[in-house]
DNA sequence: CAACACCCTTAGGCCAGCCTAAATCACGGA
DNA sequence: TCCGTGATTTAGGCTGGCCTAAGGGTGTTG
């Protein structure tokens, strides 16, 4: 029934469906019609018309009103895609001289039009790193997946102090607005106040005080610092 | 009426069509819907539909019956793929370990993804070259090509010794082929033998002979040896 | 338990790009 | 000059992927 899917044979529209629903739920929880249409910039119909095609393929299964999860082989075509588009941001930061704000657009393309061969010698040239420029983890070839367990800023108690590992934002306004607080994998930061309401905390990195609201608290994923 | 098509809004297929007709005759000869049918691997009506649309948005012109030929908006968008492709070809070969013979279909898919500004910075780190890996010259970001004057090595007289500037072609067997005569830009070539017929001719090439078809020779492009 | 709001799906349409089959044109040779 | 051959275009159709408008579920709330 399924036609044979499996040689690479999957266009740009249905790579960026499969990564978007892994990313809206990289656990395997069902990922609404709506969220999924949201994330691409589409409308609810169309995601909903695509989903169908894609569950005859058996990339995902679709329960009406219910919402979307990936298969075993869907979501290896998506983390796949990950894979792909964090050693190209990687890359390109690494060798072609971009920064984190600006890789996200490039990455975006590139990843539908690389082939695997040239993804392994870029991973290669990068000597296979773990994580891209922004902390995220790198999917390996095989499909494995190390998270790295974090907790974001908004979570850390008054007086401690933790080191930024993971940045998880792409949109090019915002990451700016981070790096200009100095705020970047690696940094150290100590949480010096928080409000009650709202998540607001209060930290302090490189002798800087700031304060930092609940949307970007969660892009901030931080570890004990060392 | 032509709509402004001005600001990177070509199709994969467009920039296709535009980089064919330009390498049909790069000199502005017209070229017919088979030529471009057979190059692109697509049926003959397909590419007058095709033809017409461009023509409509003021690439080409169509005469009906006789063939198309590139405006000039229509020749500096195809120069623009033409050097992205042998820029990226350059890239491959130089930084991520990729052969003559292999960067082909990478850099076809590879052209139409990539951003201005990344070939940019890959031209600044291949030091700005003015060939590919097979001699054939990049245009320049201003959409000048200086291409240089060569001789088929079928044209060359017995007793010539030549230098081989450029191997014209992106078959992989076919190049794996020329490659195993040792044959390649920078290479010196002596014309030994020629038969009348099927413009044979005979080489001598890192002390080995070899007998070379009109095909082939037609493809090295040689200027005189210094 | 009814009603409403919200989300989701169905219906119907459009465009790009491709195809095959059937007309039509152009040109060389009788 | 006429005709046939081969190239080209027209006609008509399909698929992927998107849209808006309209209909149908679901679940929360009075």
């Amino acid at each position: 029934m399924s036609p044979i899917l499996q040689s690479e044979t999957l266009t740009r529209s249905v790579e960026d469906y499969l990564k978007a629903i892994y990313q809206l739920s990289p656990e395997g929880r069902p990922a609404s019609t709506s969220e999924i249409a949201h994330l691409l910039a589409l409308s609810a119909p169309s995601v909903t018309g695509m989903v169908k095609r894609l569950s005859e393929h058996g990339l995902l299964e679709h329960i009406p009103y219910r919402g979307v999860q990936l298969t075993e082989e869907g979501r290896r075509a998506a983390l796949r895609m990950v894979r792909r588009h964090r050693l190209i941001e990687a890359y390109l930061v690494e060798f072609l001289g971009y920064s984190w704000d600006t890789v996200h657009a490039e990455a975006e393309r590139l990843e539908h039009a690389v082939s695997d061969t040239m993804i392994e010698r870029m991973a290669a040239a990068l000597g296979n790193p773990a994580v891209d420029p922004h902390g995220d983890p790198i999917p390996e070839a095989d499909g494995s997946i190390h998270e790295l367990a974090g907790r974001a800023l908004t979570e850390i108690p008054i007086g401690e102090t933790v080191e930024i590992h993971r940045v998880h934002e792409s949109q090019p306004e915002r990451l700016r607005y981070i790096a200009s607080l100095g705020l970047r994998p690696g940094v150290r930061v100590t949480v010096v106040d928080r409000q009650p309401f709202d998540d607001l905390v209060t930290i302090e990195v490189g002798g800087m005080r700031h304060v930092i609201g609940r949307e970007l608290g969660r892009v901030l994923q931080c570890a004990p610092a060392e």
